[in-house]
DNA sequence: TGAGACGCTGTTTTT
DNA sequence: CAGCGTCTCA
């Protein structure tokens, strides 16, 4: 997370062709190559998993550089940051170093940067603050109470929920009341109301220099079809742009990629609409499908044969996609053959799901597989928790991806908030956080503060002529000192952070006096990546638009166990890739109960699944905990039953021996639980196996978390659907489940 | 009007 | 378990 502007400046002259590489020919497939030398025109590229899409980029980015095409002319988008910088890298170690000069990165970085230069046209001051998911729901908190919605009404949508829904209205060009009627109908009462917090949203933002996620494309957009002059240089400047992950993008971003490329028309875009995993995004993966009516004579290449993952793997992910309703026929195929089947293993609970993953992951290190090739794949951020545990109990190494990001953390968003208003002194959002933070003052408080100097060309100026509280005044005066002396230019970032801290520290301890000792640590990791930055500006972009996984020191070259959600875990790949907590309630999510969603759910399996090279790992628990130690879900996901018994295999016992769990290893092992795998090889807990006497349909039952209920439904000699009283039905097999019958 | 205590609820994924 | 809203007291 360095900083990294692109060059938007000078073109350079066409720069004459390094020796004319013969790289590509042998290097790559018949398909591949032809998506890599079809350089005019548009192409859509649909690249399966593992079918060297990175790789085809990657050449076709040498090979126009190559054939003279100036790489200020390229314009790269792809899903990360990190995935754009990669493959710069890897087309400068190919031909040179002209290739880094490429501008690339996410649509909302590189929208960020043509937006620092043309927003103005649109009403915007150059200082724009860009602002993530929590300061938008921030806001909408703002407008709750400031237009006295929502008030004593429970059922309310929550800031989260409305977020969502006003981000949804503009990423597929809906009415707010279109969209509640069709998605949203318990909210139907609301409608109006969204429709009020909506248009306030979008005053606000533009009132205090604000842009959200979504401005970014939008406004991007808009300056492209409202001002021709724009148009016309940016699509002049781009002779050539490549889209990566296409399959994720929304139609606004779809229109984006249409207008940029509309003088040139040389477009090509890669994507696999098996991969689609950001509809939460307002991505639709049938807009891959779309792209050659938006670009006639569309030249379509399919790259099919799959170079990562063993047949074996191959197998079971084409059987996971395979049962998706709505498919556009592809059939991987692979030379590699040999390798394991699939693994799946029933832990009986968490804890025993972490402890078997290390173990498995300490031996395969022993047998000589390197840290850093294997991985565990997870839905949620959370879903890993008790695996770090463990981990950490065994000292294993690990970088977890996904999840809580560095400036998510309260104590850290307070930093950034002043750093904010010294960019943006206009940012409403920010020094209503700053003037919360005094003592003596409230909500109440900080609106009257606020109100009085909104329109002041230098609201700080102002402040300070503020008539301000006895009890608060001198807290006020010092936020002011504190900001004027960062404004004051000539600090360095490091500079800033210390002068920051000097102000902060004591607020910091009252606000957080319960753990302070704790955070105090996160913020120092704050202020070294502070430190790295040169430009004040660029470190907050890079806050909101490439935020640093908290707990993540860059890394000291030492290799590590990933861990990592589905979603950050997309384009990478592991010899060894263990998926957890594939299990009832948990993946699919609980959440994800329409069609669709639970269609994009077993995407994400198949996401998972085929980041595989050698070996793969299917894990659940029989039981999940929540918080409050009752038990939740667990079982076998939908997903896993449904796939063909052939493919897969249990662990053999011998495999793994349970040793003592590095951490709760002394708990009462609960004696009614059997380790599934271990259960036949006769060393489970002694009552374990005496369960399950005939239960019949009818028949009460009770389970030692779910209680007592009654048997809805036999599915098979083995499973049995059980309506219980305070759970619900749950589907319960009679090798891992211990029912006994209640008279 | 602010601060702090208490009790209820609901819980993805990311730019 | 945190992040709400609600309630009470200063």
């Amino acid at each position: 997370m360095q900083p990294t502007l692109f060059p938007m400046e000078p073109q350079s002259k066409p720069q004459p062709a390094r020796s004319a590489s013969q790289i590509s020919r042998k290097a790559l497939n018949e398909a591949q190559y032809e998506a890599v030398t079809t350089v005019s025109g548009p192409v859509l590229v649909i690249a399966g998993a593992g079918s060297g899409k990175t790789r085809t980029l990657v050449y076709r980015l040498a090979h126009l550089v190559e054939q003279g095409v100036p790489p200020e002319q390229i314009l790269l988008l792809t899903f990360t940051r990190k995935a754009a910088q990669e493959m710069l890298h890897r087309a400068s170690l190919l031909l040179d170093d002209s290739c880094r000069r490429v501008m690339g990165g996410t649509f909302h970085a590189t929208a960020n940067l043509l937006l620092r230069r043309y927003c103005r046209h649109l009403g915007y001051a150059a200082n724009f603050t860009i602002i993530d998911q929590s300061d938008a729901e921030g806001i909408v908190n703002l407008l709750k109470s400031s237009l006295n919605l929502g008030g004593e009404n429970k059922r309310f949508p929550s800031k989260r929920v409305v977020i969502s829904i006003l981000s949804k209205s503009v990423n597929k060009g809906l009415g707010i009341e279109e969209l509640v009627e069709a998605e949203y109908g318990h909210f139907h009462d609301f409608a109006d109301d969204l429709q009020t917090i909506a248009l306030h949203y979008k005053r606000f933002k533009l009132e205090h220099s604000l842009m959200d996620y979504d401005d970014l494309l939008v406004n991007w957009r808009r300056i492209l079809e409202e001002f021709p002059e724009v148009h016309t240089e940016l699509a002049n400047r781009f002779s050539h742009i490549m889209v990566d992950e296409y399959q994720d993008t929304n139609p606004i971003q779809a229109a984006i990629v249409r207008l940029m490329a509309a003088k040139h028309n040389n477009v090509m875009v890669v994507g696999d609409d098996s991969q689609s995993i950001y509809s939460f995004r307002g991505a639709d993966f049938r807009n891959i499908m779309e792209f050659p009516s938006l670009f006639p004579d569309t030249r379509l290449i399919r790259l099919e044969e799959n170079y990562r993952s063993t047949q074996k793997i191959l197998d079971l992910t084409n059987a996971i996609i395979e049962k998706a309703q709505e498919k556009y026929t592809k059939t991987l195929f692979t030379n590699i053959t040999g390798g394991e089947k699939p693994v799946v293993y029933g832990a009986r609970d968490e804890a025993t799901q972490a402890r078997y993953v290390a173990e498995k992951i300490v031996a395969l290190h022993k047998a000589g597989e390197p840290l850093d090739e294997m991985a565990v794949l997870f839905r949620s951020g959370f879903h890993s928790y008790k695996l770090e545990l463990e981990l950490t109990h065994r000292q294993i190494e690990f970088d977890k991806r996904g999840g809580l990001k560095l400036n998510e953390l309260a104590h850290n968003k307070d930093v950034i908030s002043y750093l904010r208003v010294v960019a943006n002194p206009h940012d409403h959002l920010s020094w209503n956080r700053l003037l919360l933070q005094l003592d003596k003052v409230g909500p109440k408080t900080a609106q009257n503060i606020l109100s009085r100097v909104k329109s002041a060309e230098d609201p700080l100026a102002a402040l300070r002529e503020y008539p301000a509280g006895k009890t608060w005044k001198e807290g006020l005066a010092d936020l002011l000192e504190m900001l004027e002396a960062l404004r004051q230019s000539g600090m360095s970032m490091g500079q800033m952070f210390e002068r920051i801290m000097d102000y902060y520290e004591p607020i910091f301890e009252r606000l957080y006096h319960d753990d302070y000792p704790r955070r105090r640590r996160d913020l120092d990791e704050f202020g070294r990546v502070m430190g790295g930055y040169v430009e004040l500006q660029s470190f907050l972009d890079d806050a909101s638009l490439d935020p640093p996984q908290a707990g993540a020191l860059e890394p000291d070259g030492g290799k590590r166990l990933v861990l990592s959600t589905i979603h950050s875990a997309k384009g990478l790949e592991w010899d060894t890739v263990f998926i957890i907590n594939l299990a009832e309630g948990r993946f699919p999510s609980a959440q994800a109960v329409l069609p669709a969603h639970r269609e994009e759910e077993r995407r994400l399996l198949y996401v998972a699944a085929t980041r595989a090279r050698k070996q793969l790992y299917l894990v659940y628990p029989q039981e999940v905990m929540s918080y409050d130690s009752s038990a939740a879900a667990g079982g076998p996901s939908p997903f896993l039953q449904e796939l063909p018994h052939a493919l897969t295999q249990s662990p053999s016992p011998a495999a793994w021996q349970s040793q003592s769990s590095a951490y709760g290893g002394g708990q009462e092992e609960r004696p009614d639980y059997s380790i599934p795998p271990l259960k036949s090889a006769s060393s489970a807990s002694p009552s374990g196996s005496s369960s399950a006497p005939s239960i019949k349909l009818g028949n009460r039952v009770r389970h030692p978390f779910f209680g007592e209920g009654v048997v809805e439904k036999v599915v098979s000699p083995k499973s049995l659907e059980v309506l219980f009283a305070r759970h619900g039905k749950k589907t319960l097999h009679l090798d891992y489940a211990k029912l006994e019958l209640v008279q």
